[in-house]
DNA sequence: CATGAATGAGTATTCATTCAT
DNA sequence: AATGAATGAATACTCATTCAT
């Protein structure tokens, strides 16, 4: 599709990890070229044979993100499901990663952030970021056709909603698996119609 | 209350406004010492007799958005308002710090980062975003209470879901008052209980 | 005159002093800031207070190179004498640097080399050089005037011989006193007049 | 004559070449292996197999100059001709170098600078300007003795000013053949003998 | 309060050189 | 002969911090 959409293989594809775990204890800031070479078992001179620069280095995380994104998005057919099984995927998609490489999300965020003042990172993270909205926003539009969720749901806002609350989720300080469950749970509630018998009960 | 609970004023203020500026254009990691003092107009040296490190510093800045945290809250004694007033003016809330200064968000998600790692930063941070999530639970459970937020509504999930919409809304690349304005009606309408006919139409 | 006609002094004077003994041993390639902290008996980080990168340390050994070049020059009010007595004091002035600070020499002739790739460096050799190579014109100009130089003396050329035999002479492995003296010996002959009995003996 | 007097061909020849004309470039200073294999168009280790070391670089850039400078020497037998006529060959000689290829006078010039603390590059530069120098000697006395050249020069110092003319006239900022031009006829008029009929005339 | 000067401990980056293949 | 990968030892430069004045 891109021109340089290879997929980060061999020495540095380690280097991405390691910085991806050192960013993700540390921060940015706290980011240093010899722990990353340490941690890869190898010269920083190597490091620098194989990144040449520590700005060309935050891009490799980037691009190893992307991959790993990509990754997971292309073995997914899941368009024909209705809307409510699709987005109930995207939770469980994101609860494993939440689960299983919980430090994605934290090198995500710095990516973010820095991806306002470094314009190579938000050329990697911008549309990252913009289809996994887009795919929100489309389930929800398809939501609202099939009268699953509400007809006046916002399917762009919705999305930004659901994002939100997930991001927010994973930085609340009491994250964890059944905090992400319940708002999962009250993000379904708000996204879906109420029931058609809702005027008899309550 | 608190031992240290008093209001940063002089060149602190001065300094902790600067710092506050820079950490929004460069991030902690392009925030430098020499460049606050520079645009406070002072020494290097002047700034740290008045500040004794830079992890002093970063104190400085988180206890220096409380202050303008407290300020805010202090002078609404809205409690006795219909929770769908109090909610809207959380929001108004919002988008006026959103417009009038918006560097306080970022340098806030900063420090939210930090506050992973260091326990100073956390020990100002955590509180602020404590009662300020327990502002939105409340609101929300007085609202279900009255009949005017939907029953099933779990005030915890829901309070995460409104603080994260308004963060990501504020992240986003589209970011701006008309984008704000979609998801505080979005979260309105998600919140709110089904008006009772609406079992005869839809 | 110029703007920044400051003369070098305190610190910077004695790192300019410094970095010129050391240019002259290890020439360009071999210069350390290290070194020359080292020398200068302070901390590198002292060195890079005062002058903020090599480049502008090696402008600063050209500017101190000038301020002895200007020195030398403002206290010679000689215009007044003959030609052949200006050029002699020229020569001794020569013959005194060249007793007195060789490495200035050297120093001169690296700058020489380096100013071909250096605008900055060019900025200040450059007229440097220019203004050298113009007063022995004049003299010869003035000479040929007198008579007591060739009438057919090309001043231009002339004073490109002149110096060009100086610097050879300097750089010559046989270099001292004695080869200086035979060539400036050699340079007079070449440049003054017959005498006017030259038809008679030979 | 010399043990290694083989001349330089293949791999070495052609890194000769590329390190001569990046000395040109960029002074020894700026001088990279890693420069000089690409521009050979081969790997640095291959550099390596070819030239063991830096050191060994220098000296085979010092061998390639004179490798040069023999060829045009060999291939002159002019020392039956008059005086002025071998002066004046040399002077040809050196301005076709000058227009040829004027990198070597810039590699020549810092080799020299360089054989003042480089024993071995000393060891190949010394004797080839030693040669030249003699050379120049060899003829001024020559044509003191047929009388052509002014009787009292002193073949050593005047080789000198002739040498050291042809260098300032390449390193002067307005350097170019019309230069050259006006500093031979300069550097001839001074060496030669005043005709005898000066008496009569001026 | 304020500052110019100074410094120790880093920090990314460079570069000649080596070595297994 | 040639090369990709690796490395030790530098090297210029940075930055928070200190201190005498």
């Amino acid at each position: 599709m891109h021109p340089d959409y290879e997929p980060i293989t061999g020495r540095p594809a380690e280097i991405a990890l390691a910085a991806r775990r050192l960013i993700a204890e540390r921060g940015f800031e706290g980011l240093r070229t010899r722990d990353i070479a340490a941690r890869v078992g190898i010269n920083v001179a190597t490091l620098h044979y194989h990144v040449p620069s520590k700005e060309a280095l935050i891009e490799l995380v980037a691009r190893s993100l992307r991959d790993d994104f990509v990754a997971q998005n292309v073995t997914r057919p899941r368009k024909h499901l209705p809307a409510l099984d699709q987005l109930r995927l995207e939770f469980l998609d994101f609860r494993e990663t939440l689960v299983e490489t919980p430090e994605i999300f934290i090198v995500m965020t710095e990516l973010t952030e820095r991806a306002r003042r470094d314009e190579k990172v938000k050329a990697v993270v911008g549309p990252m970021l913009a289809f996994a909205h887009g795919e929100l926003a489309r389930i929800l539009a398809l939501g609202s056709e099939e009268g699953t969720f509400r007809a006046d749901l916002d399917p762009e806002a919705g999305a930004l909603m659901i994002f939100g609350t997930m991001v927010a989720t994973q930085r609340s300080p009491r994250r964890g698996p059944e905090l992400f469950d319940r708002a999962c749970a009250e993000l379904l509630r708000s996204v879906q119609a109420q029931p058609p018998e809702s005027g008899l009960a309550t």
